[in-house]
DNA sequence: AGCTCTTATGAATCATTGA
DNA sequence: GTCAATGATTCATAAGAGC
């Protein structure tokens, strides 16, 4: 496959992602963030791939992250290991080892809690209430704008951050782009503190059946800390389009890979619902209280 | 050295695990939870294992474990990997794997999310606010007690008699053909639930007692799921104590092993004191509700 | 608007049954 | 026998409904 020059910015591309990536150039990509489908020990679901078959299935994959990547940038993978026959899977272990012999530098693990996780109870084991955010890079100095994800102290913004919708988190961030708000400047002047490796997200129970495998604030969280307004966020798994969305939000330019055609049709759905909403926005100096 | 029969219970053993556990007869501890020294690329410092040794270090004591451990025993490995020239290293990857290969079963891996940990800053890193709980078995089915560590039920149902929601009276009237059973009493009235594998507990920021590396909170929890009043818990790398303070605290045998004299000593007044407290409650027969 | 109450559901895991 | 499908168990959250 012949190296293309220009990125395919801000589209949804359906195909094998092992294979798309490699008509990407080298250095090009600030940011990787994905959450690649689980190992799973049925053979015939999409993506079930086998516990033991999981780290080669990946290895070729990674490889080609790595090429695409820029010297600065960062690759967040989501993952966490299945239970096969009473004891954790050791492929996630196998693929960090794996990962850093291609080149890899393993930064940090963070830890997604999840508050909501699935319900259940069996004699020897309690709820899987956790997932990997394993950060990888390719040289030792990274962009990280560790102040655009400043947490405010104590809870009192807590609340005030809950009862905002969807729509006014777009509104919101559209505001903080731009830079004015008067919002903004309230929200600015309390005390804020830096965040840790712990992250504390729900899932999305959503009525309907866009299930997404995490919330969007999770990329968004990586997004803000790893890049800016007009870089290039790459999703290579990017399913129901959770990542490409939380870059769009953010007014950076996305590039998902899907292989499923279904998966790739409702994230260019959702998608353009947020472009719109953003360009009205942009277009109309709306202002928000 | 010869193998004893009767295990030196309730006792701080002053000298090296692998050397001391030697003496100490197969399938014989209930549960052993522990913290060993950090490995630190200082050399001069007690514990000052460098990285890369981590692992040979460990594996000649994991063995030992191994043989102690009565078959429906557990093990509990608290530890956490340090940045090593800008990279997580990978020496309890390594040791995860390892032991496996010695025999182990990997069944868990809990996250102890430090709520206050170190405060700091640095340019390309988050606050480190969690450490593994590893979980290691001899055999697929080993001793838990999981109604031993049930948690108040979350706020969500504030009402005392929560009514079952539509959706999980059709779940469970198509699950259970027979009828009302007995699992109906466990819905209705509850107000204690099942904990996750995520566990939060603050650190100790004491200046006096540097030496304590988690909360006795910590031994505790696991002290209590996995063992039974009279049950026999070791702690190889016992420090300041804390896991045998658990043990005697809750009615479990305590061994404890530490290679320091002066923490060996400093445990011991501790552990004085809390059985001495103990005696006089149980002699006096003082209640508290 | 703000509460409370109801309802649906989610990257789960184990034991049992069926092929 | 091995492997795949089904049943049983369970709790925090958000959207909707009602007041």
């Amino acid at each position: 496959m012949e190296v293309i020059k220009k990125l395919p910015t801000n589209k949804i591309i359906c195909g094998d992602c092992q294979h798309i990536i490699k008509s990407f150039p080298d250095n090009s990509i600030d940011l990787i963030m994905t959450s690649p489908p689980y190992a799973d020990s049925r053979k015939k679901t999409y993506g079930g791939i086998l516990p033991d078959e999981y780290p080669d299935w990946f290895f070729p994959k990674s490889a080609e992250f790595l090429r695409v990547l820029k010297p600065t940038g960062t690759f967040i993978l989501n993952i966490k290991e299945k239970v096969v026959d009473g004891q954790r899977h050791t492929y996630v272990l196998e693929i960090i080892l794996g990962m850093k012999k291609q080149g890899w530098l393993w930064t940090e693990e963070f830890i997604w809690h999840k508050k909501n996780c699935y319900p259940g109870k069996w004699p020897n084991r309690f709820r899987d209430a956790w997932e990997r955010c394993l950060q990888f890079n390719k040289e030792k100095k990274f962009n990280m704008y560790q102040d655009n994800v400043m947490l405010p102290v104590g809870s009192w913004s807590k609340t005030r951050l809950k009862k905002l919708g969807s729509m006014d988190k777009i509104r919101f961030e559209s505001q903080s782009k731009s830079g004015f708000g008067k919002n903004i400047a309230n929200w600015l002047d309390r005390d804020m503190v830096y965040p840790t490796n712990v992250l504390h997200l729900a899932t999305e129970c959503s009525y309907k059946d866009h299930s997404a495998p995490f919330p969007v604030e999770l990329p968004e969280w990586f997004i803000k800390l790893f890049t800016l307004e007009g870089d290039i966020v790459l999703d290579p798994f990017s399913g129901s389009g959770t990542s490409a969305l939380a870059a769009a939000r953010l007014g950076r330019n996305y590039i998902g890979i899907e292989i499923l055609e279904n998966y790739c049709e409702a994230s260019r759905n959702k998608l353009l619902n947020v472009e719109d909403t953003l360009f009205k926005i942009s277009s109309t100096g709306a202002k928000y209280d």
